[in-house]
DNA sequence: ATCGCAATTAAGTTTAGACATATATCCGAT
DNA sequence: ATCGGATATATGTCTAAACTTAATTGCGAT
């Protein structure tokens, strides 16, 4: 039941083994760990096997790694977490509901100064104002307020966001280079309680993020969840 | 001033360029991409090199892999951002205030229910109940409200945590082998409100997260950040 | 002692080749 | 036409060897 065959690779097998040695402080922290010539002799793998497998586990967090110094287990792990974010409509169709979206308000906009700031554009150049609400089984699941740049996604104009919605478009259409995102806590206003059909003042998770391509800013979107929601984050 | 030499590697140059290509579109979403291969001979590589390439775009979201199917460019990239989880003193440090924190309550205490359902012990087991506050400067920074198993964490019973804060002490003492992690956000109670020195109500980020090693639960601790804090994430 | 340079070391990267494995595809028997 | 098994193919993984590069260490001159 809980014993598994075989089914890692070899380097798989000394990540485990590895891990092992630190989480039972066979290596403590701060100590320095053989190399990987050594390791590759007592594992039986070649040298760029052990490589690969110490790699990883310095990506996790758990050992540091330098040339000529050596390999030490890190003292103080700041360990880190891989958060997905999933489009929106396979999220919901996951938790067996029905999708649907609502274009709330589709309108091209003078651009505030902190979204300006975001995006790397003057403060009140006009870009397409999107909001959106987000249902499953036609309880609103997330609130959206999207800004999008024609510039940097040529053809977004003639985009029917009734039949598409526009992160799904988006995602298909233009792929990002880079992205900016930040989560934070925020009381619903009027119009969050509105669309979410909350209480105002209800704490919502909010989910900010802005994505570039070498055109610059494609869009930048706060997204607002309904309220108890919990995003869980995959070591 | 925005050209880079040549920091890069191979490996590097390749995702780059086939990142590029993606992403200017002369490969959409959905097509099939050259096989390995063909890459190396392209891009003058060995075929490993070029997998290690293509790997790192897979493992972003960028592509999908299969054996004998090939290689494509993801339709609906869910893509991914990590969080770096720092050690709350070097957080408030590195914003250039000076780091304290209050042991607020200790006792042992029966677990409740979504705690003991959370560390998979039973309900009602005795646990280390401790509640902290972090400051920066004197002003809140964040509060934890955390559960320790001295059966996963030996020794835990006779640390001052006054000294050194509870999470400082498990990361160095404790690496964990399994954590879970869900981000959310909820109201200030009267008690997150006194200890956070805000108002009650106030939308509040929470961070949830449980930690196991081969002995069982080590800890599980609620961190309620103060009013307004972002998490970044980072691609 | 102190400084600076040179030697040495351990990780970082790449390569060519080999074998493993999943699976799409083809083909022949039904 | 349908099914099943053989085949081909693209990725997955590993290896041994070589070269590169960062940086610690040690040494020699001051």
């Amino acid at each position: 039941m809980t014993d598994r065959p075989a089914p890692t690779s070899k380097a798989q097998a000394i990540v485990n083994e590895v891990r092992r040695r630190i989480v039972d402080r066979e290596w403590q922290q701060g100590d320095r760990i053989p190399d990987e010539a050594e390791l590759a002799v007592e594992f039986g793998a070649a040298r760029a096997t052990v490589n690969k497998a110490l790699q990883l586990l310095a990506e996790e967090g758990l050992l540091d790694r330098k040339r000529r110094a050596g390999t030490h287990v890190t003292v103080n792990p700041a360990r880190r977490a891989t958060l997905t974010i999933p489009i929106v409509r396979e999220q919901v169709e996951a938790a067996g509901l029905a999708y649907s979206h609502r274009i709330v308000a589709q309108k091209l906009s003078p651009l505030p100064a902190d979204v300006a700031a975001r995006m790397a554009l003057p403060e009140g150049h006009e870009l397409i104002h999107l909001r959106t609400v987000h249902y499953g089984d036609d309880t609103p699941f997330q609130v959206e307020d999207r800004w999008l740049n024609p510039a940097a996604a040529p053809g977004v104009e003639r985009i029917d966001f009734h039949r598409i919605n526009p992160n799904e478009w988006l995602v298909r259409n233009f792929p990002w280079l880079r992205a900016d995102m930040a989560f934070s806590a925020a009381s619903a206003d009027a119009r969050d309680a509105r669309l979410l059909e909350c209480r105002q003042g209800t704490a919502l998770l909010i989910l900010q993020r802005t994505t570039f391509n070498d055109l610059g800013a494609i869009t930048s979107v706060r997204l607002a969840f309904h309220p108890g929601y919990q995003l869980i984050a995959t070591p």
